[in-house]
DNA sequence: TCCCTTATGCCAACGCCATTGACGTTGTTG
DNA sequence: CAACAACGTCAATGGCGTTGGCATAAGGGA
């Protein structure tokens, strides 16, 4: 099997499509981008991306090896968005919390991203690039190598994840995100409070979740216990 | 559009399938279920699981909405084999460590169910009874209403987040930990130490990220939190 | 300037998927 | 024993990702 797909620093001949559009990997990116906001995680699919960049789907594989490549390709622009123009204060804490903070919000923007993404590990350049300089402010804040890596799986993986899960879970379409409360309500206001003493507190806890982000929360809680290790 | 799915209860004729399997919600669960252990998450589809089942694939239509509906029930299955002979201890932070943990370990039995779950909201009996149940342990440890609910949103909400998020990452298809930590020592090991001076400590990061579950420090964490909460 | 190579876009097709409506059949109820 | 409704199956629909073959245009070499 031909490789069809060629790395982007090669590409040197360009031909627009049939209708004018001329592609790169950072126009897919985008228009992908802007397809998941647009009619959410289901609504990407090669054919439709294929249309909205004015180009055949097939067009999309020159690019890609695949959707799945293209779903990396989009976590890994996130990342580098998070990271554009990031520099270390020198105060490991404040870095770490500001690097939290922009991931979290990198994936507010593309909630949708967030639920194609979640759970993945691209090793692409972006993500990498984020691992090297949180293992480089850890490093820089005193901790030995062998604690770093220990703070960085228990306490920055997780925190990462909470921020792209917590992004999925909080900005859903808000269609969806009402439907998800109708059933909610439908199914706690069935029960009866014999078998159910505590559904009268489920309502504001319905609210928050559709509303509040826990997450920053989350994020300094787990970074003052890293800060207790390394007085420790 | 007449209604094709009828509620479990309604049930009483049953006929056998051309291989004479008898159908039930259940079986078909436990046998989706088998089916993501198997094949993982992309192999479960109706087709299959009709075969599986000894039956058409349309038949499942007849006990689920769709295949989302199927898969919400999965949730919800893995969700009350967690809560299943529960009782609380009385005290309300080793209870919510144990329920986390249970919950943890459910999905860590299923990764496969964790990766489709992740960021659903069932509104589903089980998870209705888990939320009934914590809710319950937090105003019983003399948390008023309000600070229940923000508690629990704030750390229950994300630790069970992580419990299922974690259980996706942590287990998933040896063949795919190793493919992705090829991928991940190739990427690594290409960059000059010049421009990434913290890549020699990322390889035991990639053997704590296949290996450790990082599950149980948070949630110990996070409850520690919240009785500081409490006392405060 | 013209040609030749090759990346690129397009077309058509494959096999898979979820889902549905119609139909026959079976178990249950009265 | 008759009628009904639930159930399983069949066949079909429209969409999906992906691929091989083909036409074509861009860029380099002469």
């Amino acid at each position: 099997m031909a490789k069809r797909v060629v790395p982007e620093a090669a590409r040197r001949r360009r031909r627009p499509t049939k209708q004018g559009q001329v592609l790169t990997h950072a126009h897919i990116v985008e228009t992908a981008l802007r397809m998941l906001r647009e009619h959410g995680p289901a609504g990407l699919t090669a054919r439709r991306l294929g249309l909205a960049l004015g180009a055949d789907a097939s067009t999309v594989y020159r690019y890609f090896r695949g959707m799945d490549d293209l779903i990396l390709a989009i976590a890994d622009e996130l990342f580098g968005r998070a990271m554009a123009s990031f520099s270390p204060s020198g105060d490991w804490q404040a870095d770490l919390r500001e690097l939290g903070l922009r991931i979290h919000n990198a994936y507010l923007a593309h909630p949708q991203a967030a639920v194609l993404t979640a759970s993945r590990v691209t090793g692409r350049p972006n993500e990498v690039a984020s691992d090297e300089t949180i293992l480089g402010i850890l490093r820089g804040a005193g901790f030995p190598d062998a604690d770093a890596v220990r703070i960085y799986h228990a306490f920055i993986d997780q925190s990462l994840a909470f921020a792209i899960l917590d992004a999925a879970t909080l900005a859903l379409p808000k269609a969806a995100r009402e439907a998800d409360e109708e059933v909610w309500r439908d199914t706690y206001a069935r029960l009866p409070a014999s078998t159910h003493p505590n559904i009268a507190a489920t309502a504001p806890l319905l609210v928050a979740r559709m509303n509040d982000s826990a997450y920053p929360t989350a994020l300094d809680l787990l970074l003052a216990s890293a800060a207790a290790q390394l007085a420790g």
